[in-house]
DNA sequence: TGACGATGACTGACTAGTCAGTCATAAATG
DNA sequence: CATTTATGACTGACTAGTCAGTCATCGTCA
């Protein structure tokens, strides 16, 4: 009378029962771990979604199908489809964040220092699903205030104080003439967004060579390199 | 039972004569003058929708409200949820463009000329509904190729170009140094899209000053201005 | 060590609710 | 009165969230 026969049929079918044979799964540690790895599992699949989707056109069938995982398992992990949403965020962001705070010896010129972080973002964020994130945020961030403080909080006004901190020791040394600059960092990040955005949006129809386009932006800023 | 007090306010001093007074609403014109009234009232009253929940979570129900009219009304003009969005982004858009196309005579110096832009664009977009189309173009290309591809087409395409050209008329009169500029318009652009972005999503948290901002990216691209 | 009951992670059918789109009916118009 | 336009109740498809039941794993004890 019940279905159940779906589970039965996948183990009884196997007639062996080498846990591992059986399970097309993993090493299949304790119940602590894969937890955790269904955990994990579930992020990626809802990252995927949301980006793809957006919010409210996501289903959580489809990520719990992308997961691997049924759906009820995603409430043993979230609340409901909105803080996972939010949770979400916090989770990818955080790591980035704290890689990108490890900051690299203040070592050469500012240009260098802030060369290195262009490339850095350009490898770690421009046209990849990091990209895309910031892209979501924009996209459904007045739609959640917490989305948006949390990011403003943990991202921009940390990224907004970093480049201040630059662009004012670049005046102290002088390679920096504009001294307004250090007023509106924005402005040294503009072009860095613009690409991300750019890459998601209008990529087919006119790539941009974002990297390219960074050299471009600090030589206005620090003049134009000399090859000497 | 019904409440049609919704569009009393519009143009009740049109030649109302005929109709008893009990009507305290419209004379109205003719039937096609009241189709595009409502036509309008719809597009208004989606926009606004749009802006505030997104396409996905956006109900029919709740546009139709907002314009006084009932669902099926929209129907009448719009295909269906999907083309209606598309249409409304051209509908909005293609006079906007149409205004900036009709370019002010190229007198002064670029930077003037400039600045004339940007001071348009703080105005009219920045902190608008038009700013907000902006990021809901953002938010909801990817899942809109069709909005994405008119918008590259019609703004973005055009604005590069435009944008291009005032550059290399900057260079060739020697106001502006930098000549790779050129090869890369959005550079020049990019402070007041993120000044869009950030009064959508952070201005509640620190308050952008975008007229000062795109002044001192001005300096930066035409250096100091002088008071002369 | 091997057997066995307790545990709780996991499942997916199900409920309750939502909303795009339709259409029979009503109002307005000429 | 015939025709065009507007209405909003209704339908059917879809989905967030639930929960009774299952079974792999774990702790315990002989």
């Amino acid at each position: 009378m019940t279905k159940k026969s779906t589970r039965l049929a996948k183990t009884s079918a196997e007639g062996g029962d080498h846990p591992s044979a059986t399970r097309a799964e993993m090493p299949a540690s304790n119940r602590a771990a894969r937890a955790l790895e269904r955990r994990a599992a579930i992020v990626e699949a809802a990252m995927e979604e949301f980006i793809a989707r957006g919010f409210a056109a996501t289903r959580l069938d489809d990520i719990a199908k992308r997961a691997g995982v049924a759906k009820g398992t995603i409430y043993l992990h979230f609340k409901d489809k909105e803080s996972m949403f939010e949770e979400l965020v916090r989770i990818v962001i955080v790591p980035v964040v704290a890689r990108l705070t490890a900051l690299p010896p203040p070592t050469g010129s500012v240009r260098d220092l802030i060369e290195a972080f262009a490339g850095n973002f350009l490898k770690e964020v421009i046209g990849t699903r990091r990209g895309d994130l910031v892209r979501l945020i924009v996209a459904e961030g007045p739609r959640f205030p917490a989305v948006a403080d949390f990011y403003y909080r943990e991202v921009v006004s940390r990224g907004i104080a970093a480049m201040r901190g630059l662009i004012e020791l670049g005046i102290a040394r002088g390679e920096i003439r504009q001294k307004d600059l250090a007023r509106y960092p924005q402005i040294l990040v503009a072009p860095a967004m613009i690409a991300v955005i750019w890459q998601s949006l209008f990529a087919r129809h006119a790539p941009l060579d974002a990297q390219d386009m960074l050299r471009v932006h600090l030589d206005l800023i620090f003049g134009e390199r000399r090859t000497t």
